[in-house]
DNA sequence: ACTTTGATTGACTCGTCAATCAACAAAAAC
DNA sequence: GTTTTTGTTGATTGACGAGTCAATCAAAGT
């Protein structure tokens, strides 16, 4: 079978696999010999194709986080007026994939990183930072001055309600896109 | 030196520790006799006192959620208004003891927990309720029907400021306070 | 004095897991 | 046809950590 060009292949099975496995377990306490089993490889090969366990988790929440980049980025592709722009980053951002266990599990367990991981970290604020970027750009023709704030607002909101819909009895995004899009009104509503 | 009466003294001891450690660790990958060393005991005694490792991370969560909710009622006991109510919950949920690193460290890994520990879930849904209580008492005579919908919003604001200032460069909640409340104007300005 | 009882520990067992290594298989290169 | 490169694994190692246990110590009760 050991065909050529097996790493890209294997590299793919594997990050698929630790993520299924983080999903399973709800936190990064995985072993390297479940994910390399669950990817039908010798956990070995987990380390000849990755240096070590660290390695493969933050390989991991590289692709997931990539995923929903990606989503944005589709959903800011297609839409035309500001508003659209807003509710595309919001529907991205509820949109049902999202509320996969395992995605769930990744993104708590990417916040507990964040705390002291300083790759964690550094990758948190970049797309936080393009959130922001995202919202502002959109929100500037709506509110003006007032878009940076607004957009912090939005961006708190977003998270938050993520995080309730996540561990709540709903377990997809229903109705939170109707309540950032009644906090928004709200905001944009009274003058400066 | 073995006294009558250490048992809670002990309990006391070994559940500040286990806190610090999970603050310096940022996770729940603490080791009991870590815990124990700090605690200025061996790690047998953690043993005796507290069934296991479980045991012990549920205690150290269930006192940092007790420290929040007293400070919650604490600050509605000197609230009159309505609004004043609002503005204390806000407060009392911002508050510098908050983002002290172990306290974050413990919420976070608690949301993490939550996913699969059916205690865990349970504890959340308890506080979560009590929180969406209290908002929705203190809302009533500011929005009427629209309370429960409001206190909703509110409670994904604060969840969700929370995290970003626990993770963000401010390490206090100054700003959130103002934040919410301009939310909560946005959303009583607009009648139903 | 003697016994019971709570407090406390050091030493040990047992399991688990990340990481390493030597070796083997198949294809490619020469 | 041999050598090199790439893919792959089973077995092993070394460390670490949870939980147990028998034994010790000091006080309180009788």
């Amino acid at each position: 079978m050991p065909k050529l060009g097996m790493q890209p292949i294997r590299r793919a099975a594997l990050v698929k696999a630790t993520i299924a496995e983080i999903g399973e377990a709800g936190s990064l306490d995985v072993t390297v010999s479940k994910i390399a089993k669950r990817a039908g490889v010798s956990s070995a090969l987990a380390h000849h194709y990755f240096g070590g366990k660290q390695d493969l988790l933050v390989a991991a929440m590289r692709h997931i986080l990539s995923v929903y980049g990606a989503a944005v980025r589709r959903a800011l592709a297609g839409a035309k007026t500001p508003r659209a722009r807003i509710d595309g980053i919001v529907a991205a951002s509820f949109a049902p994939g999202q509320f996969e266990p395992a995605v769930i599990a990744a993104w708590l367990n990417f916040y507990v990183q964040a705390q002291s991981a300083p790759g964690a970290r550094r990758l948190l604020a970049v797309y936080q930072a393009r959130l922001r970027s995202n919202l502002v750009h959109a929100l500037r023709p709506l509110a003006g001055d007032r878009a940076p704030e607004i957009a912090e607002t939005l961006a708190a909101m977003i998270d938050g309600l993520y995080i309730r819909h996540a561990l709540g009895a709903a377990p997809d995004g229903q109705g939170a896109t109707a309540r950032v899009a009644a906090c928004l009104d709200g905001l944009l509503g009274e003058g400066a």
